[in-house]
DNA sequence: AAATAGCATTCGTTATGTTGAATATAGACA
DNA sequence: TGTCTATATTCAACATAACGAATGCTATTT
């Protein structure tokens, strides 16, 4: 039931957008939506996420965490490798609508090429030399 | 230009999400959500927002001023009041779109009369009595 | 078991956001 | 001009997020 007045401390009007905020919160960060980007297609590895944004990884890993507490992303272990994944395709609706909105010209998303990964996966589809 | 390795200090393949970053920062807040959901139909003043949402006049006006300086927002004078509208109509399609994708149970996101209202605009169109 | 690779977590510092209290400002009206 | 109303801003306390440094954990390989 809708409280009207907020006379007690129960549900107010302002409740509602609790967890859109949350929502929000977890995009509200370029390195955030950067690794979201590199998952956009395939799930990857963090060695690989490493390398491709030439961050640390202690540093990457932080923000994985971020993004699996807020639900946005999942991990899987394989060998040595932790392999990320966005849990629902549809958050890149929304991002690619604001990038719509926002005034900027929007330069090409280009992925740079990993050139230090040696993770396998990187192995044979990044390092063609 | 795309630099691939961030060997410099120039644009990184994270940057181009900055202004991004920001668009969600201003969203990431309950308090901001609740005021542009009621701007969403139709401009109104500080007082009526005061009213509706029960919270204190300065606190309204400082999360009208994020959302002024986010730019998703802007004030008009009239007489004593400020009435508030919001710049693009096509946030809504982003907020819209993420509470779409939230798993709670999207309750009822009716706005709640003012009761404590007494600019112009609500004692004709919010005070029957 | 020991060493190694890949990743996660903890700790501490700094920066930034949140919120309340107090105060300032701008326009309307006497 | 002075006062009142509506709104804005400033200041300060507190909470949270960002980031670097260091360390811990897990699975693989030997």
């Amino acid at each position: 039931m809708l409280n009207i007045d907020n006379t007690d401390k129960g549900t107010t009007f302002t409740d509602q957008f609790d967890s859109a905020a949350d929502f929000f919160r977890a995009l509200a960060h370029p390195v955030r939506l950067a690794l979201l980007e590199l998952l956009r297609d395939d799930e990857a590895c963090v060695c690989h996420l490493q390398a491709v944004l030439g961050l640390r990884q202690a540093y990457i890993s932080q923000q994985l965490m971020f993004l699996r507490q807020s639900g946005l992303v999942s991990a899987r272990r394989q060998g040595w490798n932790v392999y990320y994944r966005v849990n629902d395709p549809r958050i890149f609706e929304v991002i690619d609508r604001v990038k719509e909105l926002l005034p900027t010209p929007q330069q090409l998303s280009l992925i740079p090429e990993a050139v230090n990964c040696t993770c396998p996966r990187c192995r044979v589809t990044s390092r063609p030399a």
